[in-house]
DNA sequence: GGATGTGAAGTAGTTCACAGCC
DNA sequence: GGCTGTGAACTACTTCACATCC
């Protein structure tokens, strides 16, 4: 930790990956006619222990209430206030095949403050159409300036387009392709592999290990506890 | 841990997590002429600690060569039987939208030992056509047996979904809806959802901690050496 | 009574540092 | 000389347990 940072509180990686988790809960359960919900069933519906809600949430300052819960709507609030979801950013998007359309047209992609800037691909077929109320662009053309780039390219494409995203002032990327790129410093790199996930999956049953359990909710790195029995 | 489990090692989800990225580091490594690679150079490309990748892969038994480091056709053979990819499992995927065929068309999506035995949908447009060799089935027929069920479904449909697959037998289901469902004891889910990707991106960028650094990997909860700088 | 918030304890994962081997 | 494999130290995260407050 450097004196360069002064967040008043960091939060955890694992306690920021279980944010939205629990706001997703939170906003279901308010939808189900609930005003409040306490670290129990929160943490029932999310896999993990009371204790782990409790403390993932006093970070975010003391907004629950001793004998009644958590308010699902204020929680929900805090939770979008912590993560910073209400400054926008910009994002762009390289790559528009099947993932890159899945992605722009997916219910929750853009719903936490990201705003699709740019869309890019290569492909004259779809250079020029209009797509989630922009114009695709060529990849040739100047990247307009953003916070964050989405790579669902190929592959053999993942470098060359990292270069080209990193040498027009982006510095974030969350790439999709299977393949790993390097990026200089000060530049982060966020990956997503579907199959990993499978894999990650099937070890763990074979193993009788992992996120057996009912109602269990394990995302990206959260280990929920392990109810172990003979798979 | 159980007596009921009798695996010789059990090796920590973090490590399975970093597996497979260790495997792609090495094969392309191989493509590049190279026979070995040592573990300061892995951990560079990965984004981890030399220590790591080298107490990673000590759990596969020793196949390092002191000296000169581990042979990358071998190491990545040996990945591939930890994780079990030798053996085929199947699996069924419910949804065909632009997610649905994203993944179906995906360069490594089945590259891992999971056989794809079912596609289900619910629109008759695409009901009987025919994808990845297979055709297309309704979501009221019965579903056919497998081992992991690949849900790339609306969240407003997600737990009728989940329900179904696990009356038919399916109790290990990779969720892409933004959905938290509810399952019996026994029945695994992992989540993915690229918004919290993005989110998780976001808050590190604005707190000038995470996964900043040259080369850097960072993958499914995998929290690489924060390299601290003021942003 | 009932549930939060938090020191203290426990556990898991990472990193150090060096003996051992090529 | 160089690099692996691993006990030991360290760090981070989780869980317990209870004082505190509604």
């Amino acid at each position: 930790m450097s004196s360069a940072i002064l967040r008043s509180k960091q939060l955890s990686e694992p306690t920021v990956a279980r944010l939205p988790i629990y706001q997703r809960i939170a906003d279901e359960w308010s939808r189900r006619g609930n005003l409040h919900i306490d670290s129990t069933t929160l943490g029932s519906l999310a896999g993990v222990q009371p204790a782990t809600v409790r403390r993932d949430l006093s970070g975010l300052g003391a907004l629950g209430t001793r004998g009644a819960g958590y308010e699902c709507e204020t929680l929900s609030t805090r939770i979008n206030e912590t993560l910073g979801r209400n400054h926008r950013y910009d994002i762009v998007v390289v790559g528009l095949g099947n993932l890159g359309r899945a992605l722009i047209n997916s219910e929750n992609f853009l719903s936490g403050g990201a705003e699709l800037v740019g869309i890019y691909d290569i492909d004259p077929e779809v250079i020029g159409t209009e797509v989630a109320g922009l114009t695709v662009q060529s990849f040739d053309v100047d990247i307009v300036s953003a916070m964050v780039g989405v790579m669902c390219v190929p592959a053999s494409a993942a470098q060359s387009v990292a270069d080209r995203l990193v040498a027009s002032g982006i510095h974030a990327l969350l790439n999709f392709a299977p393949h790993v790129v390097a990026v200089p410093i000060g530049t982060a790199v966020r990956y997503v592999d579907f199959s990993i996930e499978l894999q990650i999956l099937e070890y763990q049953l074979t193993n009788g290990t992992g996120p057996l359990g009912g109602g269990v909710l394990h995302t990206l790195g959260i280990t929920p506890p392990v109810v172990t029995r003979s798979v």
